[in-house]
DNA sequence: TTACTTTTCGCAATCGTTTTCGTGTTTAAA
DNA sequence: TTTAAACACGAAAACGATTGCGAAAAGTAA
């Protein structure tokens, strides 16, 4: 139950001063060696460690690094943060999480809790809620105040920052058209609401595809599904007003196996009569059966670039301000069992 | 660019003291009204907040807790963080993770890098090298350090601290209990090496269940799958070694549907030749087709109490030490497709 | 011995808060 | 008018660490 050893107590008990100790755990050149080695003797041997807190004070940085996203279970955040917090550690940097469960209130009560001095920059992925609300005041006060911030996947225009972000269009674009090589001549896309920035892109992307290839887009084989509705449902709407479906680009995962599913039980086969490709590729996508063909998003690799944008900008401090950077991910195409 | 404002800058802007700033914006009744309103209203308009870094060093503490866990893409782990943060966030602490990626060097490193004054506490599920070593002594340092640990459902006994328990023993009985009450002659298991204390006891549980059905256990249907083997493999020697399995109880949620894949490859059909029960209630449990019966742990709840727990013990810092306690958190069984 | 340099250490300021205590001013009571 | 109480505010210490600078002690040269 014994507090840990402070430098004043060091100082106390081998009769030297506070700064003595600090010096010569320091190897400062104006302490003796004879005085440096009792001091360090006496420091190891009570296990001292400096007080991080008490740096944080007075360097004025705290080495931490605050991450806002929408949600921790879900398995395309957990990589990024896992990416974080690989480049973060090795650097010497703690990364704190805060998870705004895509809640506009609780992403800016999060992020006003840690920028008191708790953190030295934001990486953050805004919350649907805040798209929608196109409400970004939050950022832009933050970064008044001189914190940097890096947005990734989700981002908003407005925002001046450093971004990390996926070629969501060209994605789109792949799995489109892989499809239409394949030969699927009517390609449906299961999207989510408009104001959702990622599966906007992912659409036009789809669009360009078909454009290319020289094909009208049918309304009956787009589908938005909102927040929340009964997907089965939605999808099996989808294949009754368009009996001649033969590809699917779902937006993520579970769209995409839901998908599957639902053909299935229509009695098509996965892929002979019907090919599907989804979105990110994380565990369902690798061990469903059929396994799921698959834009991959590379979402560690996006983690340790957002995570390098952030230090790396908050190394020259002094310096005058660089321009912001935009990193984009490229998306690859990851065949499975789910397209012919 | 400018930097958030501190009681000084205020203190001097309005010619009055930093005590009186301090005690203004802190209702303290020593201050007059008149001055305590003009205080506020500067502060307010210029965005005053307390520096937390200045308040950990003042208090002692820092509002925020670690949680050191394997890895972050587990579902199961990133649940339980999703637990914690849910707690701990209303309840004004910060979250801060450590990620140790089943290393027991870094687990070490990430602890102490956390345990000098950055958090008031641990809530940490340690690493499968930790169990394979059996070294528990950074554990031991910090708590004697005076600071709090919370063990989540891979613990040590060694360890005297409070901790949140899955009753893996009974789960893992209630799984077989199902098999064979469906009519399973010939339940397999497919674990992981018997260090991992989860496994163990789960492997003890479906021990127990044949006992009670007067079964003797066969060692072809036992078989433990190590850390990065290639599993698609063992489990088709699984399936080699006794011919006659009708029944499988996974102790996770991969080993379960690779097995579902392994049988549905040699012919068998799930449920109706073979049933599956795997262990841990995520997305892939959830999705896969068909879907899997399990034995949930209640990731989240387990996080809710964990965070509970350690909170409890922050509060009554002076008091004499409580005795530590343990939560069991009951499994329960989901039953889906997987099952007849 | 004197004067000057070098070595070795402590003082004090600083980071941003909170809080105890002291002090000067005002007000009310005697 | 004197005295005590009430009020309003500031000085300073504390949390734990770093660091520039001044000063004492020791060493060196004349």
């Amino acid at each position: 139950m014994k507090r840990k050893i402070t430098l004043k107590q060091i100082a106390r008990e081998l009769n030297v001063s506070i700064s003595t100790v600090s010096k010569a755990l320091r190897d400062n050149h104006e302490i003796s060696k004879e005085t440096a080695d009792k001091i360090k003797a006496f420091a190891k041997q009570n296990n001292y460690r400096p007080n991080n807190i008490a740096l944080s004070l007075k360097n004025r940085k705290s080495m931490t690094i605050g991450v806002i996203i929408p949600d921790i279970t879900h398995h395309f955040f957990s990589k990024v943060i896992k990416g974080i917090e690989k480049i973060a550690n090795k650097q010497g940097f703690n990364v704190i999480i805060g998870l705004s469960n895509d809640s506009f209130d609780k992403e800016v009560l999060n992020m006003e809790m840690l920028a008191n001095g708790s953190i030295d920059g934001f990486i953050i992925s805004i919350s649907n809620d805040t798209q929608l609300k196109q409400d970004y005041h939050h950022l832009a006060e933050t970064m008044n105040q001189g914190m940097p911030i890096v947005m990734f996947d989700r981002f908003s225009n407005e925002t001046i920052c450093d971004k990390v972000i996926v070629d969501d269009f060209d994605g789109g674009r792949k799995a489109t058209k892989k499809l239409l090589e394949i030969g699927c001549k009517h390609i449906a896309i299961i999207s989510t609401e408009d104001f959702v920035s990622v599966s906007r892109h992912r659409l036009q992307g789809y669009l360009e595809a078909l454009d290319n290839h020289k094909i009208t887009p049918k309304s009956s084989l787009i589908t938005k599904i909102s927040e929340g509705a009964d997907i089965e449902k939605e999808v099996n709407q989808l294949f009754d007003s368009n009996k001649k479906i033969d590809g699917v680009f779902a937006v993520n995962e579970i769209f995409a196996i839901t998908a599957m599913k639902v053909a299935r039980q229509r009695g098509l086969r996965v892929p002979e009569d019907i090919s599907v490709i989804g979105f990110s590729d994380g565990l369902l996508s690798k061990h469903c059966s059929p396994s799921l063909t698959t834009i991959s998003q590379h979402a560690v690799k996006m983690g340790e670039k957002s995570a390098e944008l952030l230090m790396k900008r908050l190394e020259n401090e002094s310096e005058e301000e660089e321009l912001p950077r935009t990193i984009v991910i490229e998306t690859s195409l990851i065949e499975r069992e789910s397209t012919r």
